[in-house]
DNA sequence: TTGACAAATGACTAATCGGTCATTATTATA
DNA sequence: TATAATAATGACCGATTAGTCATTTGTCAA
């Protein structure tokens, strides 16, 4: 494991146990057993150290969940996305913890742009959900709708954070999928409007419409630090891809799924499957 | 305006604005035109003042919801609780930031008790308006229709905590009332248990089963610190009740009434409200 | 073995914090 | 006015923090 991954780790674990700014570098340091310098050759800053935690869980989360919506045709989509929600928030519990504890009360500007534009990736995922599911049936309700699956996710998901409980994740998934269906399908007095959300609209901090420059600048990076694999040659033919369409869509998803099964490929692959759709 | 009440005042909007930790006493002294000394006058601690912070409304916002669930007989009780949830909200937004800003990410023990304590009154107020509406038919549902209603609550008090935009809010509580009763009438996949929640509680942490000398105690240091007026004399009728019943209901209920048009009255007639039940 | 380079160390700095207390200003009382 | 009591001050303290950098340690090619 790379100092860096060690340093993540352990961060990670105190963060979740006493919050971000009640954990000290000296801290972390000791319980890595390495000096306070090693820390700064990894990391400039203690807030990068945070920043990296909440970019590596949440590309993978936020991947997980969306190729889990695409790739879900049938009305089955709504019990997998809330399994593969709460199933993340499981397997990643102390990021969890510490994304409740740290909730938009960061000081740091990058870090409120970083959480806005991944609870916005969230929203869209979800909207897309809802459309495809139900359709025109709930275009003036859709908006009310998507806060109310946010706000069950919140909900739910304290139970498991704040107590060590075992749950059942598939009763959990369930259940919240009849709530779903009851308002999606009864609701008639809407509150959040599409004019509405428009206002709540963040100015565009980062502006991260991603690129293709940029998709292939983060694929030549990736590829660079990888061993010889499918994966790897995988990603090098999504490249040529980009700048060259010429495959067949049947081949791009299916090289598309040779990268997902790389964690570290996650993000990349959600990418091009938002760029690719 | 007392120099405690002054602090209080100034405390919370740089606390909103900046967060608690992010606050230093000499800002707090500062902006208030007072010396650091002065503020350990009025506060033990830093921490004693967001402690009172959050006595001060808890007590007066949890007094309000349940005086209106309370006292509305019909099931327009459900509009009614939303509605006066966000008016509170909105009224004190301030607080309402410093609440999610801080949530559970306090150090301090005893905030986090009061808060958990707080919560369960809240619940506590949320469960019986569940059952008074919906009885019988809830009842393998009703734990998770509260943990909705939080959720609901959670979720879309946000929006104008964050965005300072004046809302309808009878539209909203309007919009919030249907999606309750559909999910109360047509839930049939309970998740959340009756054990599930006896596992959840608090270890009693605040012994605060209040009892009736707590409350004369309290009422007897109110009436000191009082004017003469209908309210002291209720208050003084009040406590004589309490040690000596003789009063038919229609009496209490006018002398607790009464009180409940002071504010520093609420928590008192809160209290009363509960033990005369 | 040597020397050059990189990795790692931890004492140190500068800043900030909550909280204290000897001192001073203000008010009330006689 | 003189005296006592109370209110208010702000320099100061000890503790803690993120971040730095001169120095030491480790590694590997020559």
């Amino acid at each position: 494991m790379s100092k860096k991954q060690l340093i993540m780790d352990t961060a990670l674990e105190l963060f979740a146990k006493q919050g971000f700014e009640a954990t000290s570098v000296q801290q972390i340091t000791d319980q890595c057993g390495i000096s306070k310098g090693a820390f700064y050759l990894s990391f400039k800053s203690k807030d990068e150290l945070i920043i990296a935690l909440i970019d590596y869980f949440m590309m993978q989360i936020i991947s997980d969940i969306d190729h889990i919506v695409r790739n879900t045709k049938d009305e089955a989509v709504l019990y997998h996305f809330y399994f593969t929600v709460y199933q993340s928030f499981y397997r990643h519990s102390d990021f969890a913890k510490v994304l409740m504890k740290e909730q938009s009360q960061s000081l740091n500007k990058e870090l409120i742009f970083k959480m806005q534009y991944y609870d916005k990736l969230f929203s869209e995922t979800i909207l897309s959900m809802i459309e495809r599911l139900y359709g025109e049936a709930v275009s003036s309700t859709k908006y009310d709708l998507m806060y109310c699956i946010k706000g069950f996710m919140n909900t739910y998901s304290q139970l498991f954070v704040f107590y060590n409980v075992p749950l059942d994740l598939k009763m959990l998934a369930e259940s919240l999928v009849e709530k779903t269906n009851l308002l999606a399908q009864h609701t008639t007095v809407p509150f959040i409007s599409k004019e509405m959300v428009a206002m709540f609209k963040v100015k565009q901090p980062l502006s991260e419409e991603t690129k293709k420059e940029e998709i292939v600048g983060l694929i030549e990076n990736k590829i660079e630090e990888m061993e010889e694999s499918i994966e790897k040659e995988s990603l090098q033919l999504l490249k040529e891809q980009l700048l060259d369409p010429k495959f067949p869509p049947a081949i791009v998803k299916g090289l598309l799924e040779n990268i997902r099964n790389n964690p570290h490929c996650k993000w990349i692959s959600y990418l091009l499957g938002r760029y690719f759709e």
